[in-house]
DNA sequence: TATTAAGCGAGACGGTACGTCATGTCTTTAG
DNA sequence: CTAAAGACATGACGTACCGTCTCGCTTAATA
């Protein structure tokens, strides 16, 4: 329906695909440091302009690659209190961090952001406030029905939440595991009434 | 004791400040992105041999140039309570956080560290852990006197408050703020007993 | 038969001449010692990588600008006598070495040649053995029609004849003149039977 | 009566010898191209200062290594006639340039002072005007008693002897030979009376 | 017997050019 | 019009040497 019938030659999902995969594997095999587009194009065997054409920078292809092939949109569960919804949304994430590829890509796409303030800006935009808006929901239920911590409002508690994650991966290196989990949870949904 | 006395020309201190000074001036003007060795010696009239021969990257400079201009010691309080105290060193790190240009030089530096592992195994070390021993010796004496919230290690808390700090400076850039500091405590350090 | 029709984009004519043209110009303001790849670049507004791409060495791009003003093929002269044809060889290399320019640019090659053992080989195979071949011609007939000195060979006296003025363009750099040619025709080919 | 007696240190004979010796060892080694003022210094233990102190460039270290080390003054002949005189100085030359490493070490002398202009007036002046004046003298005294070949002054005779040479050590890295010697004897100084 | 003046090894310094790498653009031929 | 190929101008990289300049230390001649 939206581009329906253009003259010329279609894109090419094929090159699209190579395109993603060899980028994944290079970031995988090298680092991020190492990652560069005439690489990405050498390994898919593709010409440069044509991921000039697609993408804006070859973060926003990693960032493209990560979400074709990792699922990254976690579900926002409903089972009825904050701390069974908060429970189940980090051991979602923690799966998620376990895949040390998956990890790998996400720091050297925040880090990325930093340095390239076009590409920080759509990555905040299309990945980091997705995520804060998933968590949002959850918490905006818990303080309708007012399981939040005392004196502490709804954007606090995403950003906690957010920030342990972030930080133990970019800081620490050692991403969430099932106890630090709990932890949280005890901290942020406690069981007294 | 190390080194006493070598045969030899001595480093020349006046070539060490102007590079990092030429280094925090260079990256404030146009951003970490912008900022190369090339660039750095140029500003400071310096050789680039000379910048290679006591740094090994341009994020060392840039890590030694804060951490010459910023004192960046937070010193540790102590004054009887965890709440007292965590609100003191949440109220200097503010202080800090709000200068924009040592906000956009650890954003920087956090990326780089992301980006370059030899560079971020001593950022971690020289930086970031350092700040957590800080912080670490105020969360002891509160786990001794029983002021932790309940079923969350010191550890955790540790990584709670950086956590957070780190989060709203890489993610949302918004660094923390005077309310966000009041909420981290209530959360963190509650009065009832 | 070569490359008749690759895909990608041709090697830029435009930018070869200004090539060449910067190369002659810059060793002749400042000297072969003076000449640097990224000033030929500079002058010529080319990329460096664009002279790395097509000449091995800064020595072969001066060679084919030589190669490409001056003509360099001198005419093999056919007058019929051994004394002519080397009386009219030695008028036209006069005539070259004249051209102060030519002169520098030989010495500087010839010195290269001796410097860089790969443009050396190059240097011989491309030039100086070709101009070998030319004079070998000319006396080659002289030898069939036994018009040489007694007791000396073919080789001998190309040797003597390129020694000559070479041993002058080099170490008493005064290029060599009518009378210096005449007395070489007189020494070499003389007319008694 | 220069400098009799001056306080101070006095040069030190050990680091020149060490100087000399390295210096003919590296060009040896890894040709004139891979020879550095650097590299001299660490191999003969001497700060580059000393070197700077006592020699103009890396070519007089040369020059002066080769100087004291081979016996350049090729003694001049005097044995009656132009024609065994002619013979001994050619065979005299013919064993010097026997020993590669001395005559890669003039070539690397003669590429040198065309690219230096400083010091190809030195090496013209010291070196080989002084060759020049030695074979002179032969053939001042061949002109005396008309041995010269006709029409043909003394100074081309002397260009045409070392032309030779040179042309051959350079361009065609064959040096002299006997065989070649007896042709430039039987061109030079024929027979015939 | 000091003093003073060079020479010395060491090594840091401001420079310049090297040859390589990656960028993002442009041009050519093929589909 | 897209694609692969590949040349292009640009600009930074990290390295190698250059020739100069301190350093702290000998080593002599002079006072």
């Amino acid at each position: 329906m939206t581009d329906q019938s253009r003259p010329g030659r279609k894109r090419s999902e094929q090159s699209r695909q190579a395109i993603l995969v060899a980028t994944l594997e290079l970031a995988a095999e090298a680092g991020y440091g190492a990652l560069t587009v005439e690489g990405i194009a050498a390994r898919s065997g593709v010409g440069k302009q044509t991921i000039y054409r697609w993408w804006p920078s070859k973060a926003d292809v990693l960032l493209d690659a990560l979400a074709t092939k990792a699922d990254l949109q976690v579900p926002i569960p409903d089972e009825g209190s904050f701390r069974a919804d908060l429970a189940l949304f980090l051991d979602r994430t923690y799966a998620l961090g376990t895949k040390s590829q998956v990890a790998d890509t996400l720091r050297a796409l925040m880090a990325q952001a930093q340095i390239d303030p076009e590409f920080g800006k759509r990555f905040r935009e299309d990945f980091l406030f997705r995520r804060r808006d998933a968590l949002g929901e959850i918490v905006e239920r818990a303080r309708e029905r007012a399981e939040l911590p005392a004196g502490v409002g709804p954007g606090t508690v995403i950003d906690v939440v957010f920030g342990t994650l972030w930080y133990r991966l970019l800081a620490t290196r050692e991403p969430i595991g099932p106890e630090m989990a709990g932890e949280l949870v005890a901290l942020l949904a406690p069981t007294s009434g």
